[in-house]
DNA sequence: CTGAAAGCGCTAACAA
DNA sequence: TTGTTAGCGCTTTCAG
């Protein structure tokens, strides 16, 4: 390895000099500053990063905590860090299979987290003791931090009403939903959907609500068995959200629901509860209609194409990524950054309003 | 941020008994060593892994270069990787949008380059004066390395044979192959079929082969103007495979091709000319058998569920990080790791041989 | 058993 | 304009 040592003795100059050079800072002979640039390009030198990073006390990288790659959204949210982190000659990590303690032993500047119910592990964990500035994207759920932190937020409760309203807007007054999640989940999506049930379409709520989890649906046992036998495949949640759709899709049929439309908990159970009820013999949107909520490309080759609710999850990593660095820059401005949701319409949703 | 030397103040030793108290090594009186994991405790120490890389020359990161984060078999070789990193206290960066001459600017010690080709590119780039250490993932191309790189290798030729075996084991005599290179490609997969097809099964080769690109199907101007279309798009190369898919169905419909089986250059170009075909009024595989390889879990998705050639790419990519931590621990045996093939039958491929 | 000292590759304040 | 020096947080001889 070629170190700024081996350019000043080559060059007979001391390494302050060579630092000067290359770094383009303070005073340098033109002639030297030449010859130096030269000598290090012959002798094919690299800055040490590692170094650098000691010395400025900065890796440069960043740790984006998400354990489910295959997630299109994710990895949407991702890309979107990425280039924005590219501009600022940041790199960001991804990885969320290891434990938060392991996090002290890695190179980072700061932390991003995927969603509010994560960050509140996190922060329970190790975030008391451990001052790493942390980001985190969010959903509008409603759950409590013990200290404040940064939020790059796309509000679903305002985006399942707006979902829910272009529903009844096509006349739909009956309005399954279906989910991960039971109930009384503190999720966005869900008490929206509550909200809009009972107080908009004055609607009951247990019948319409399809939650394929224990507490959800606690007297299916299909549930149960699939849960338990899921449970060993952690890696690959796309494939529990989709297999959950379909099994709503089961359930949905079986108990003869009237409702003329179903919204999704995200665009994944849509999809496995678009295919199921086709096979049941379903005619999608004709006997009826589906609405997802992300907006991913999966999505356009459905059959039909499915009217979703976009999240823009490229902008929000952009955002998470101006936003911790505007920390690190030491802008201690703690805040919330809405990104705006948008109705994407497709065939999956008939007006049967006339 | 707490440092060793803080520890040792508030102890009353110095730096390197708290040092040695830490690591478990060299001599220190019990009573101390306690008292210093306890202050170390109750000061909230970490170490500082910036300052750890520096002085062990080893920063305990691998890049994996890869660019197309939507694809699932990407993602798949990269969770193998990170299983295996994460055993080894390793980290892996996954990144492939940037300039191979921003590498050296980075935290690592070592490099996974996700195939030939892009490995031949990187030797080209950076190779020659830069020393990490790389080992490339392989499917059997003909690329000429001007260094020898280790390679973990699925041998795509004696797969695709494989497939063209089981093929013709069900009756088919024409199968036609869809690809993204041209006839003249030096992809194993294509000159494999090209093989079979001419030595095999005695069949001329032109007509039966779909290349989506300028060179292969020059005179079809959509090719063309897709392409153009699509340029801008450079990030979702899944949407590509895909799309194009679609289009080798429109093109194998017009032409009118007597073949009994298409084989794909990978899933998802097979799923793609799967929904077109189906819109065309074919019956898969009533009326055309078709076989993908990778063995993505949106083939099991598909209606007929894809028959397909499955890749092990978890296990290449936990091989990949054994042979490059290996190598780093000085065990300097340049190979060729090989990785097998299977057949995975589903519903795609019906036997016509009776 | 302990601590001083040198060094990993680089920067920056200061003196020359 | 240049070189010396101290220091980033840690490890590792090597005298004591």
């Amino acid at each position: 390895m070629v170190t700024r040592k081996d350019i000043a003795n080559k060059v007979g100059v001391s390494v302050s000099v060579v630092s000067r050079a290359l770094n383009n800072s303070g005073y340098v002979k033109q002639e030297k500053r030449k010859e130096i640039l030269r000598v290090a390009e012959a002798l094919g030198y690299h800055p040490n990063p590692v170094a650098m990073s000691l010395q400025q006390k900065r890796t440069k990288q960043i740790l984006y905590y998400s354990k489910d790659l295959n997630n299109f959204y994710n990895i949407e949210l991702y890309e979107g860090m990425l280039e924005e982190a590219d501009k600022n000659g940041y790199v960001v990590l991804i990885n969320g299979r290891f434990n938060f303690d392991i996090i002290p032993s890695l190179m980072i500047d700061g932390i991003i987290l995927p969603n509010d119910h994560i960050t509140g592990q996190y922060l329970d964990a190790i975030g008391k003791n451990y001052h790493l500035p942390v980001v985190t994207a969010s959903y509008g759920e409603d759950v409590y931090f013990s200290k404040a932190v940064p939020k790059i937020e796309t509000d679903l409760y305002e985006g399942m009403r707006k979902s829910l309203e272009y529903l009844r807007s096509k006349g739909h007054k009956k309005i399954a939903m279906i989910s991960l999640y039971d109930i009384g989940s503190y999720h966005a999506r869900t008490l929206a959907w509550i909200d809009f049930m009972q107080y908009e379409l004055e609607s009951t709520i247990e019948d319409y609500h399809f939650g394929i989890n224990k507490e959800g649906l606690h007297n299916d046992e299909r549930v149960m068995q699939f849960l338990e036998e899921r449970t060993t495949d952690t890696t690959n949640i796309w494939e529990s959200y989709y297999e959950k759709g379909m099994l709503a899709a089961d359930i949905f049929h079986e108990r003869q629901i009237d409702a003329t439309a179903v919204i999704g908990f995200n665009d994944e159970m849509t999809l496995g509860f678009c295919k199921r009820i086709k096979q049941l013999g379903y005619d999608i949107p004709k006997d009826l209609s589906l609405m997802g909520i992300d907006g991913i490309p999966a999505g356009e080759y459905n059959e039909p194409r499915l009217t979703t609710l976009e999240i823009q999850a490229r902008e929000m990593g952009k955002k998470c990524v101006q936003e911790l660095l505007s920390i690190l820059n030491g802008c201690k401005e703690k805040c919330i950054i809405h990104v705006p949701t948008q109705i994407v319409e497709k065939d999956s949703v008939r007006d049967i309003s006339r």
